[in-house]
DNA sequence: GCGTAAACATGATGAGCATCATATATCGTG
DNA sequence: CACGATATATGATGCTCATCATGTTTACGC
């Protein structure tokens, strides 16, 4: 049955946030369009009216994910400690994007890659504004060298069975981020 | 047709090379069964008297690519020098396992994710003595956050398709890693 | 040397997958 | 209010996959 275009934007909107969710849990690889959309409340058939394929699902989807930036003004110290409070990193499915797809996103589309890319670029720049340093250069490697960790830490501390473990590498991490901070 | 025991010890190597290679580039679910087995010169159907299941294989090959240790006795920032070379972060299905499969692990099999956690731990206690600091713990902090931003760097370059960008995001980080190792 | 069991090849099996053709219903437009 | 455009649903299609049953060859313990 047809929809009114308004509930039919609401259909692709949903679609996407469904995949948004499912990818992060499982990847690409480990999700198909049927359940994409069976969590979407719809029928597998009907994908195709709204995407050419699951690789443009897939690029539609991440840029989806990054272009809602939530983040404000604060300093370093204080993004790294949410980015890596227990809350975030422990929420596969609606945590970052980045950690949670940047590997798969490597072995995806080109479309896909550049989605990425323009996201790591913005995110560099917010990351500089926040990040101590004498000249704008030394600003900006210390932001990337923080997003590397922040990034980094959440890989490692998803990838491990030992809950301790995982507190430790987040909780190191973010003192090293927080304490680098202050140079 | 048999094969003498040493042959088919030899056999099962390369199946757990070729698995690593293939895995390593294209995750777990990248790759099929039958072609690890046509990588490692064999047909599939052989494939069930060396490993239980795919996932059994993911486990195996997991620890035998965690099992190689190559690491010297260098300080951190040699070390970081080097998993930041472009010869090594380039190199998908030849380089770091973590960097490569720590995301798909998380969502492996328990067994896979217990085979990465002794890696893990090992790692960091490795790190730990190249690590500058006044005490053991804070040795051990730098050290974690040091691998936390190395893996993380390598993440961010193969996800940008803009070689520049990163060049800029492994440079900076082995910058900011080779910095700390003074203080 | 002989027979057994291991190691591998061949070729199903059944499930899941992306994609598409067609049908149906209903929104928006004139 | 009627008609065409279009959003979904239903149900193929052809492919790939993991796994297994069976056959064949041959190493190796007795």
């Amino acid at each position: 049955m047809k929809v009114s275009r308004e509930q039919a934007a609401e259909n692709r909107a949903r679609i996407l946030e469904a995949a948004g969710r499912l990818f992060r849990e499982r990847g690409f690889e480990g999700v198909s369009v049927a359940e994409v959309m069976q969590a979407a409340g719809l029928t597998h058939g009907g994908f195709y009216g709204h995407f050419k394929s699951k690789d443009d699902l897939i690029a539609k989807t991440l840029a989806d994910l990054t272009s809602r930036r939530e983040g404000g003004d604060r300093d370093l110290a204080a993004y790294a400690h949410a980015y890596l409070a227990p809350e975030h990193w422990k929420d596969v499915a609606g945590g970052c994007p980045v950690a949670a797809l940047g590997v798969d996103t490597g072995r995806a589309t080109p479309e896909a890659k550049a989605a990425m890319t323009v996201s790591l670029r913005r995110q560099i720049e917010a990351l500089s504004r926040m990040a101590p340093g004498e000249t704008a250069e030394a600003q900006r490697a210390s932001a990337i060298a923080a997003w590397s960790a922040m990034v980094g830490a959440v890989v490692l501390a998803r990838m491990s069975d030992d809950p301790a473990l995982s507190e430790e590498v987040v909780a190191a991490t973010r003192a090293v981020i927080e304490g680098g901070e202050r140079g």
